[in-house]
DNA sequence: GAGTGGTCTAGACCACACA
DNA sequence: GTGTGGTCTAGACCACTCC
């Protein structure tokens, strides 16, 4: 290639090819250049065109058919994203502060022992929190975990009592996965109290329950949140993974 | 490389250290053999073991540092998605069944104006329209599009009475993106009737906007679910996007 | 058969990190 | 300086699609 400025050829390939996917000069369902026309038209060699290609890919631009050719893809509306933690529960800027209310060792009940996959009445370990923002108190988290005692994650969890920010700590231990469930519901009494707010407000509740690498649940926690302090957000592309 | 089995190369491995990242045997954070040692070690160049390393790159399972090397990444337990349209609003098996109720031609008020970006009192189409399952009367769906004669999007729109199923299908015309917000609220009077439901019970409450590539709303969405029938779920890694 | 993308090689030079 | 990943080349053969 003859002018490289300081950006790669294959970056600046993929740059060009999606302005024009998004000014609308190709449109979804076209077909892009052949790989060999490409590496002709930028004095590049087909792997570095195959380089640029694979990042339009990856962003979702392109789809590619064997013996077919590249085309541009759809925008797919239907699968959002959002981020679940603390930091950005209620956006990019308020934080949460959690506040440590409670931590018990008791035996597990039907529907606990059910979400964690343990025998009914084995020790679990409850903590509870409150999570609030500048605005005031906006959710109560319970957590269940099964108590292992000497497990890391058990000792860890205690001791800074954040839900998936700790988990994720926890991580660099533990491959794991995560399930998240949302559902409408009212406050309660003791919820409502707790929230400053009043019974029969309308609130969220969110459970998640946390997956170790081979499907075990190492935790569960619902949370009851405020429903006029509490909004979650989703786009339909990720965050930060843009071209 | 000896014998190659029916799988390429590189992607044997990237199963291998896949494995060997989901059994345990690598941890997060751990270094990965550098490229050198890989391309050794399996016996093909070290663009084939790039090649490799960028799929697993791709679904998240390691990180690369220029200069340093591979490692294992932890998990990003924080980042959830999950799929919005009719078809899998409600998991992957139950059907929703949209019923139209009313299309009409109305001047935008303030709330719908500042949603979609026009000027007070412009024209809008507001169609409404009943979501159902098997189990009864779901969901409410009220949207609001600035109403564009000739345009497309608009005819069809009212034509299929679908929100992001008729978006999304509008995408091959122009690429676009959806923000959606989730917010818990109680059934209103009218909301109550239509879903056969009593005033003050739980409910959802979920916005979306969908833009254009430039950025400007095509749409607006306000659907109030009821909160016991309805529950939106989401996980923490790609159902697809596995290695 | 001609054209396409998929895989792969055996080198090369560069930018960066670390000692 | 040595080792790492990042970029790039100029070829090659294969599998696939379409004619």
């Amino acid at each position: 290639m003859s002018l490289r400025s300081f950006v790669p050829a294959y970056y600046q390939l993929a740059e060009d090819l999606k302005n024009k996917i998004e000014s609308g000069e190709l449109k979804p369902g076209d077909v892009i250049p052949s790989e060999a026309q490409l590496a002709a038209q930028y004095g590049v060699s087909r792997m570095t065109v195959r380089n640029g290609l694979s990042l339009l890919s990856k962003g979702g631009y392109i789809n590619s058919f064997q013996g077919k050719g590249n085309f541009v893809a759809s925008p797919k509306m239907d699968r959002m994203y959002f981020y679940f933690s603390e930091n950005n529960l209620l956006g990019q800027n308020k934080k949460l502060d959690a506040k440590l209310l409670s931590v018990d060792v008791l035996a597990a009940d039907d529907k606990t022992a059910s979400k964690l996959q343990v025998a009914v009445g084995s020790k679990i370990v409850r903590i509870e929190q409150m999570l609030s923002s500048e605005d005031g108190p906006v959710a109560i988290d319970r957590r269940f975990l099964p108590y292992i005692k000497g497990a890391p994650l058990l000792e860890k969890e205690i001791e800074y009592a954040a839900f998936p920010e700790s988990m994720s700590r926890h991580t660099e231990l533990v491959s794991a996965h995560n399930g998240i469930s949302v559902q409408a519901c009212v406050l309660m009494k003791e919820e409502a109290k707790l929230l400053s707010s009043k019974v029969g407000f309308p609130a969220l509740c969110i459970e998640q329950i946390i997956y170790s690498r081979d499907r075990k649940p190492l935790g569960w926690s619902k949370m009851i949140c405020r429903g006029d302090r509490f909004v979650l957000k989703a786009v339909s592309e990720p965050y930060s993974e843009r071209l």
